[in-house]
DNA sequence: CAGAATCCTTCACGATACTG
DNA sequence: CAGTATCGTGAAGGATTCTG
């Protein structure tokens, strides 16, 4: 019996822990940067330009987070003026395989999902 | 040559059409509801007491917010005083496998992770 | 029991300006 | 080029109070 309540319970644990660690991989930008990182190494500059609506601070905050994280790798490749080029790293490729699942199962839902928004917010202004 | 250039380009569209959507889903307590309404179908007063942090208001908004996208269902089966049952939907339930691989990757590289944090955290206070 | 309404604080984020 | 520093704003979220 207790299998499934242990299960429930250690289960929300779980949730409870990992939901930190998944939202510094997760959050606003993180998942554009990873996927442009993930095509090829990358200047600091060239990141901006490939997602235009982030700010430099964001910009540099996700990198630093990503990069704390093992996820990302900053390396300095130049000076005078300074370059660096970020790639990702071993371990941030493992979580390319679970996001793109995620992604998958969002494209392929979004049609039901968008219908279901029309519903809901259909049945509020009657 | 532009497939690969083109393949980049859509990722980043799709990322940032599908960021909205995961946001609903992936955000601070979306995770924790929805795994407890995997169990079993559950009321409102009960997914208080099993996610002990939640306020009434973030759950009120969690629930609307899952609701709207179809994940789970709100079923009223009483009055007076008012009864209602939360419960996953069809829908919803489709999305638990991609979360269980990011979980499940979450805790296989939770060491690593760790590990890399120490060590950027370490090289910061030299 | 299941919320809605209100107040208040915190904080993420953007914009701007400056630097090695 | 690749940032850091500072300021201002809006939105998220908690605590509290009230209601059908």
């Amino acid at each position: 019996m207790s299998d499934t309540v242990h299960n429930a319970e250690s289960d929300l644990l779980a949730v409870a822990a990992h939901r930190e660690l998944l939202g510094q991989i997760l959050d606003k930008w993180s998942l554009s940067v990873l996927t442009r990182l993930c095509e090829a190494p990358c200047r600091f500059n060239e990141l901006r330009r490939a997602i235009p609506d982030i700010s430099q601070k964001s910009l540099t905050g996700t990198l630093r987070r990503l990069e704390r994280n093992g996820i990302v790798e900053r390396r300095i490749i130049g000076t005078r003026p300074i370059a660096v080029e970020y790639r990702i790293t071993p371990l941030g490729k493992t979580v390319r395989e679970p996001i793109d699942a995620l992604l998958l199962w969002a494209s392929t839902h979004l049609p039901r999902i968008e219908q279901a928004r029309s519903r809901f917010d259909d049945t509020l202004d009657e």
